[in-house]
Formats: structure tokens, C-alpha cells, sequence
DNA sequence: TTAATTTCGGATATTTTTGTCCGAAATTAA
DNA sequence: TTAATTTCGGACAAAAATATCCGAAATTAA
């Protein structure tokens, strides 16, 4: 469904905002070692998601990613996957056809629009905050 | 959403049927034509639906592909979806974990269950003869 | 039988995605 | 200032997905 890229991203913003929650900024190499993803690869992802401004970044010594408290609660799932994935998942035919509309649909247009508006809202829907209570309960995991 | 294979795999079965119907078997030829594929790699795809017994297919001249007309109503596209992609869009983590279920979710796991589920219950309520009718009066389109 | 047609199957090529390496730049602290 | 730390950015490598090529096998018809 979602991309590596996508996945990784998702994971390590979560990640992050956990940790910004008290205070702490996180190293590449701790993000990394948290959310089990290849770590030079994952260097490439935060870089897009601190390009986007989901992230911030600080170098040298004590350096680190780190989301302020105020937008934890704001940033979206939606916006982490476009950060990284762009529209793909948003637009285009689901039988890949380049020109599909209401207009002239493809056979399966109303059944893939509906399905994909759910995936959408649920993106759209779903902030990073509401994905800690989780975490910081154990009731939810980041590895394994 | 889909892979590329996938939505060649569909747009070829939709086709195939569509042409069944009419007591007409289809060459790959034909097929890659109209729905606007790579002949070559369609060709792929349509062997893995044959091996699947999704389709038939007979060779030599005025051979081709075509699907029995009762299987036109019985085949789901979660069939032909998985004929090509194995369990990989109805199995698996949202974010990646390698083990992620109910007794030890990933923080977005009862969310992506939900929208998974139904896509799947799209595909697995969606037979290849509910496709045909909208085709058949112009009210859709294969290629574009 | 021969030739033409069409799918089958394996090898190969191209493109995209995923992943690695390494030096440069920035920052901190001794 | 110097050394250590950490992100940044570009080049490169590996793997997977997409796509092509071509001869073999099967079938039909002349």
C-alpha cells in the first residue's frame, strides 16, 4: 500500500514527535536503531520530511530531528506520505488509465474513488499525537 | 494502488470477457492494442491468469484468450488481483513491522485494518460481469 | 507435409525503488 | 583553534518492477 520510503517516514515521525514531547531531539542513528529501517536511507526520508517543514533538524554535537510541541498535534499522515510519495496516492486511474474522470470513467471508477476517499480520510484524519497515547501506554509498538 | 501488472492483468481480464461474451476469442495481440499495454510483458501477465484458471487460452491460428461465459460472473477481481500479487495488498503491516496484529499493533494498525478491509471487500464483491454492462453501453472506458 | 499463426518460456534489458558510501558543511565543546 | 559530532548532498550500488526479444511448441489450414 504505502511505499519503503513511506513507511520509514511515517515511523520515524512518530518517533521523533515522542520524543520532542519531552524535550529530546534524536540522532539519525537513534531514529534509525528505534524504528528498525536501513539508517542511510532514512537519512534521505527525514531530509524530504525537513525540506516540507514536518521536521526540523539541527547539527553537530547534541544535533538531532525534532517536531515542536504545537505541531504534533497538527501534522497529518496526509502530509508525511505527500512529503515523500507526492500525489500518487491521491490521483490517478486505479486501472491506470491517463485519462479517468467522472466524465469518462474507467469500469471500476465509482468503486476505486469511494475506496480510496476512505484511505484519504483516514490519512487526512489521523495526526501524529493521536498515534503517541499508544506508545506511551504500551498498548502499541514502533519495532518488531 | 495498484501494481502495473495489476492494472494490465484487470483491464486484459475485462476485455477478454467482454469479447467471450460475444463468442470471440482475442489474440494478445488484439488485447495489448486495445487496452493500450506493452504486448510483450501483457503476455506475462496472461500466462500467470491462465495458470491461474482465470483464462484460457489455446494457440495457433485463431487461437487466443477468453474466459467461459460462467466464469465471467463468478471471477471477483480479488481473484485476478491475487493471481498476480499474491497476498501482497490484503497481508502485512501498514507501516512495515514484521509482526504486527491485534495483540501487538503498530500505533496505526486498527485504522489501516479498517481500510484495507474494505478495499478487499471491494475487490471481493466486484465480479468481471458487473464491469461488462457500463462498457457495453458506453458509459465506460478501457483505454484513454 | 509445409507454412503461417499464436501462445509459451527463458534470457535479457531498462527503469524505478531501495539502499550504501563518503566527503562537505555546520555546530558544539574542550 | 582543534577535534568531535551530526546533518547535508551527491555519487554510486543493489534489488525489484517493468518491459523487450526470440526461439520453441502447439495448432490450423493450405
Amino acid at each position: 500500500m504505502f511505499s519503503k520510503a513511506c513507511e520509514y517516514g511515517i515511523r520515524a515521525a512518530i518517533f521523533i514527535a515522542l520524543q520532542s514531547l519531552q524535550g529530546r531531539r534524536v540522532s539519525l542513528k537513534s531514529i534509525a536503531a528505534e524504528i528498525n529501517s536501513p539508517e542511510a536511507f532514512t537519512a534521505k526520508i527525514l531530509q524530504q520530511l525537513v525540506r516540507s517543514g514536518l521536521v526540523e533538524s539541527l547539527r553537530g554535537p547534541g544535533g538531532g530531528f525534532s517536531i515542536p510541541g504545537d505541531r504534533i498535534a497538527q501534522i497529518r499522515l496526509s502530509e508525511i506520505v505527500y512529503a515523500i510519495d507526492g500525489d500518487k496516492l491521491y490521483e490517478g486511474c486505479g486501472l491506470g488509465l491517463e485519462q479517468c474522470d467522472a466524465r469518462y470513467p474507467c469500469p471500476l471508477h465509482d468503486k476505486f474513488v469511494e475506496v480510496r476517499r476512505d484511505l484519504r480520510n483516514m490519512l487526512e484524519q489521523t495526526s501524529l499525537d493521536e498515534l503517541l497515547t499508544g506508545l506511551e501506554v504500551g498498548l502499541t509498538y514502533l519495532r518488531r
